[in-house]
DNA sequence: GCCCTAGATGTCGAATCTGACATAAGATGC
DNA sequence: GCATCTTATGTCAGATTCGACATCTAGGGC
C-alpha cells in the first residue's frame, strides 16, 4: 500500500504548517493526516497530564501498551474512531474531541 | 453484539438531547454516538446541499449508495473515518469537521 | 395499474484495524 | 557495566469495516 507508506512518513515529522507538497498528498489526504495529528498528540497530552504510562492507558482501554504508542504516533494502522474513544475515555467531551481535531498541529517546533 | 444492537436503536431515534440514559449507555459510549450522529447529518446536509443523491456521492467517494445510506444513518458498522473522509472530500475543512462534532444533535425535530 | 428514481436494509467476501506479544531502543539509577 | 522502567516498532490471528450487490419501500408521473 503506497499510501499508507506516505502517511507514515508524513506523520513522522518535519512538516510544519500545511501537510501538502511534501509528498503528493492531495487536499483530503493532507486534511485528514492532520486531524488524526491533531487527536494523537491529545492523546499524548492528556495521557501525559494524567501522568500514565502508556501501559497503564492501554490497560484502562481495554488495549495495550504497542496500540497506544502507536496512536500517539499517528500510526497508519490506528483509526479516528480508537482514537476518540480512547480521549473520551480519559474523561475528554465531545467539544474537547473537536477542539483538537481543529487546532493547527505544529510539530517538530524548533 | 449487545453493543451494537443498542447503538442502533439509539441513532434510530427519539433520543433529543444527552444520549445517555435511554438504555444504559456509558457516558462515553453516549458521547461517542452523539459524536457520530454530528458527522451522520452533516454527511447528509453537505450532500443535500449539492444537490447530489447517495449514489453520486457513493461514486465521488470510491463507494457505493448503500453505504452512503448508512453513513447518514449513523449505522454501527460505518467508522467514524469514513464519515471524516467523506465530508473532506466534499470540501469540507478540518474546522469545519469540529464544528459538525461539537455540534449539538437534535433529532426528530417535533 | 406500471415504470422510474431515491433511499433503506441485509448479506457477503475482501480489506483494514485491533489487541497481544516479542523485541528493540532510550533514559535513569545504581 | 546492568537492572529497571517507558516508549517504539514489527508481526499476526481474529475482529471489524469495507464496497458491492440484491432487494425492498416510498413517491411521482404517466
Amino acid at each position: 500500500m503506497e499510501k499508507r507508506k506516505r502517511q507514515r512518513l508524513e506523520s513522522a515529522g518535519w512538516v510544519v504548517g500545511s501537510t501538502t507538497d511534501f509528498l503528493g498528498l492531495s487536499d483530503e489526504e493532507a486534511a485528514l493526516v492532520e486531524v488524526k495529528l491533531g487527536l494523537a498528540s491529545a492523546v499524548r497530552k492528556q495521557r501525559s497530564r494524567r501522568r500514565m504510562t502508556q501501559a497503564q492507558l492501554g490497560r484502562l482501554l481495554g488495549s495495550s501498551q504497542s496500540r497506544v504508542a502507536k496512536m500517539e504516533a499517528a500510526d497508519p494502522s490506528v483509526s479516528i474512531d480508537l482514537m476518540v474513544r480512547s480521549l473520551l475515555r480519559m474523561g475528554a467531551s465531545r467539544k474537547d474531541v473537536a477542539s483538537y481535531i481543529s487546532m493547527p498541529t505544529p510539530r517538530r517546533a524548533a
